[in-house]
DNA sequence: AAGAAAACGAGAATTGTTCTCATCAACGTG
DNA sequence: CACGTTGATGAGAACAATTCTCGTTTTCTT
């Protein structure tokens, strides 16, 4: 309920329309609760949130919209672990952090850093390769985990 | 065949006898398969080579293979793409590649660079978790790709 | 050589994700 | 503003990768 995710909600809804697609109340209700989240939720766990609305929304619905919204660029998809895909909402400043994710529970840890940013976007523009986003993640075993 | 990837799998063998893992054929197949890959394979791609073996290797076996070795950090696991993972030896030196995937394609292309290790060990150092690896994935078209 | 315990493999079961298709609703048009 | 076209939706089936189960085979210890 933050000023800023109100604005990723408006922009987030403005860009699909501008796209060109219709207003919906399903995809309308993912982009909301995308908002609400700071860190990466997993489609599941949205789906959970959501098939629990009046009118609820169904699984199908939440990979769909998450789907248009990743094409967009307004959504970023991570690999949390075990085959288990993560979804974060992209600020449209380009800011935006990392990962450290704890193998033994499982927490998420966000943090950022300037110098790996450089380092990343200088490794990119050395490649035969049309770098669009990039992926980056820390593991191990978190404070509370670590004997 | 190279050097290299004899001492990997030698390496790894006397690890596992090491842990207290007795022989085992499909183990060891699966060793011997990764030895011969320079770059990430998946589970299945591993499964349909070995399974042509004599004797066969069961899926089963490949995957609790790749799991103890993982385990062991001889190999290292890196999301590919929409919940497939890959598996690639780890050099007992600590030195390592990243990679950028094509999400055209999924063709991978390995990369290095000190100054990316750099930036990635000291943002490790200063967090409040035991980070043991990390895992960098550029995504983007591949020249090949990119119209 | 014999027994205990680990390794194995076939197939079933799970899990996350995508697909299908029959409704429903949004939006431009007349 | 009613109408028709077409995109949006959701229940459930289909899929694909991975994990689990369990009876059989091997390994290693004694």
């Amino acid at each position: 309920m933050t000023t800023q995710t109100n604005t990723w909600a408006e922009h987030a809804l403005e860009a699909l329309a501008d796209a060109g697609y219709r207003r919906g109340g399903a995809r309308t209700a993912v982009v909301e609760a995308l908002a609400e989240h700071d860190c990466a939720v997993t489609a599941l766990d949205l789906d959970d949130e959501l098939r629990r609305r009046r009118p609820p929304v169904g699984r199908a619905s939440v990979y769909r919209a998450l789907e248009q919204l990743e094409q967009l660029g307004l959504v970023q998809r991570i690999e949390v672990c075990r085959g288990t895909a993560g979804f974060e909402r992209v600020d449209p400043t380009g800011h935006h952090h990392h990962h450290a994710i704890c193998r033994d529970c499982g927490r998420m840890v966000p943090f950022e850093d300037p110098k790996l940013e450089r380092a990343l976007e200088q490794v990119a523009g050395t490649m035969s390769f049309d770098v669009t986003e990039h992926d980056v993640v820390l593991r191990g075993l978190c404070d509370r985990c670590a004997d």
